[in-house]
DNA sequence: CTACTTTCTCCACTCACAGGACAAAGCAGC
DNA sequence: GCTGCTTTGTCCTGTGAGTGGAGAAAGTAG
């Protein structure tokens, strides 16, 4: 099948392809409650979305009193590949153009391998979904990485846990060899717009999305576009001091809230905490799998083990001390707590509730909703296909 | 006079207004490169701009090797006032439509008095203006108030510090005595809209603005837009945790920044030592003007005063720590420093900026200015000009 | 079969805007 | 003073975007 190149030709026809993803299929009556245009310019544009082959008109909608509509719905053909680059694992989904999973794989895999070796990677995967049936090939793509990046060129800078790809033109790359168009982002911000896609975060213009995972970060949405920040670093928190002259971390300072809480450190914590005795559950466990991570934590401490509690409360009330600062500062409408710690639930939220609800001032907090992500896993690619599907549906 | 009631009547309109009072007297011809516009509409938006009095096009320019250009200006009739309430003290300043300030006072003030009776004064102040000539009426007026603003009503909610101020109808009641449009704000954010117009941050799209007086607030412009938060409380640092476990505040918490460093935790600091007996110079102060205020440490530590230096390390310590967290988080293009404590000079900032540099990675402090606020006074009055012309300069 | 509803198409009219021709006004060199 | 060149500003016409109304198409309810 040949691949769509077409390209929405004024920002009527952009706002009208955003609204059929979001909204799903749509009779050009429904369409122009929505857009404020006259039914004749409507039907106009709507007919050059038809030439160009990206909109669809399938068959008759039921009658509502009078006569029936035509479905007008964005081409079922259209496949978006998502991309999200964790620190130890890669996830790769297709969707279709309304963003829908059709097919998601997972894969643990170490990023410091470097771009080369990952490519190789996400393209295996990629075959593999495509082999499936349920593409022929892709009309975009979105990928997220572990670290900031520049994101007009789609080049990761100075990425602390990834070295290796400095510089990496990751955009340019990964274009070549799907052949199609490429959009890069933080993996914190496409989960930022997967929550917001499909998520809690649907209704909410200003938003926090924190990710606690091998490190921590925080998507930043104002005015519902992802605040990014002057060299692309902007939600960078795993560095914020939590505690003054606390534990040494990678970065060279002491005390980072990353070096008290993440993934990271939370298995370093649990593997201290079963070697010297502290806790039975945590210490079978080392026993059984030779190591332990931050799902051994949650495990141990669903089954009640006291150790494990205290660390997740720990590192909830530092991460929620963090938080409850960032709520006053950006005064958001919601948090979002996701990422792979996700699993440690409610005796982590409850930790960064009580702490956001005590330390920030009542009328930034006074209707304020601290949730879980609702996306899990599928928030990040989710948010990839949502990225390169907002740059195609927007005017050439 | 008559006040001028016409308003733009289409984008054209107003960007031509933004430029001209932005950038000064100007051609139609430069007004042309700027815009966008073929010659034949931009002559006709500027005739209708002509009709409406907004602007006026007086004298010929100096030839640039052909024909004299028309002077294109906005109407030197136009008058704007400017207010900001501070603390403990009033502002009141009348500009023309380029934001020039035309007249300037300041008083003495507690805003405890409540509305009724600073109204009164801001009102006597503004007559006072207006009867020593600069200006016959208002065309518009700005305010700001040291508190969160719901911003559409132009209402403070639960300003902490000014409590008889909650749910006054601070837009209404103004626009109803001074008979013009008026635009309320929060008073940081008046001072981040001056040094954007006029100071330091004239040529950033993403900065913050501390401004550290009696509290600590922060102005934080996205995008060249001022961020207000989803109930108007953004940049309310004042009250982020910055010492665990430390002092007690105002607020209930203990360890907020504002209890540890600002304008009067700074003079209980200085009353403090001079009764201890730690510093001769704080102490003859004491006795001469019976209180110490954050002025007496400035100038005690411009005279070489080891224990104004300390204190005024210490906070700017205390201050840049809670800096270098949001720096991390929001990665802006520039942090400007402000308010009344700005008289602590270089002391302060040198503290801060240690801080900053040595505390957030360096891909967000890499190329971060930190600099003092160029405006002083006079940033909170411009803004508040600014947030009122931005407002009639925008289609109706 | 009639009355009414909803959906969609067609057409004429308005208005925003571009772009070129041209007039006005100035400079420089001869 | 005259000629050629530049810049500024105005006028006019053509094009295309967009509106709004008339009415056709297709349905439901009685």
């Amino acid at each position: 099948m040949r691949r769509m190149t077409a390209r929405p030709a004024n920002a009527h026809q952009a706002r009208l392809l955003r609204l059929l993803r979001d909204g799903g299929p749509n009779s050009r009556a429904q369409l122009g409650d929505q857009v404020d245009l006259s039914r004749s310019k409507l039907a106009v544009e709507v007919e050059r979305l038809l030439e160009t082959g990206l909109v669809v008109a399938d068959g008759l909608a039921a009658s509502r009193g009078g006569r029936r509509s035509h479905n007008i719905r964005l081409n079922p053909g259209l496949r978006f590949l998502g991309v999200d680059i964790g620190a130890t694992s890669v996830d790769v989904a297709v969707t279709n153009a309304e963003l829908e999973t059709l097919g998601h794989l997972n894969q643990p895999m170490d990023v410091r391998e470097g771009p080369v070796a990952v490519f190789e990677q996400v393209l295996a995967m990629a075959a593999k979904l495509r082999a499936s049936g349920i593409a022929e090939g892709f009309d975009g793509a979105g990928i997220g990485v572990p670290g900031p990046v520049r994101f007009p060129e789609g080049i990761p800078v100075a990425p602390p846990i990834m070295p290796g790809w400095d510089g990496f033109p990751v955009r340019e790359a990964l274009s070549q060899e799907l052949g199609c168009p490429v959009m890069v982002d933080n993996d914190v911000n496409l989960m930022a717009m997967g929550e917001q896609h499909a998520g809690v975060a649907r209704t909410v213009a200003d938003f926090l999305c924190v990710k606690i995972g091998t490190g921590i970060g925080c998507g930043i949405v104002v005015g519902g576009e992802v605040y990014r920040g002057t060299t692309g670093s902007a939600g960078d928190i795993g560095h914020i001091q939590a505690v003054p002259d606390g534990r040494p971390c990678a970065c060279g300072n002491r005390g980072c809230l990353e070096a008290h809480f993440s993934g990271a450190a939370l298995a370093r914590d649990a593997l201290d905490a079963a070697q010297q005795g502290l806790s039975v559950e945590l210490a079978s466990r080392l026993e059984t799998n030779g190591g332990l991570t931050a799902v051994d934590v949650a495990a141990a401490a669903s089954a009640g083990d006291a150790t494990a509690l205290d660390l997740i409360r720990e590192g909830g009330n530092r991460t929620g001390q963090v938080i409850a600062g960032l709520v006053s500062f950006f005064n958001p409408g919601l948090v979002v707590i996701g990422g792979g710690v996700t699993g440690l639930g409610h005796t982590l939220l409850a930790a960064i509730r009580t702490q956001v609800y005590r330390q920030s001032l009542p009328l930034a907090t006074g209707n304020l909703p601290i949730v879980l992500g609702e996306l899990g896993p599928t928030a990040g690619v989710t948010g990839a296909a949502r990225l390169i599907s907002d740059h195609l549906f927007s005017p050439a």
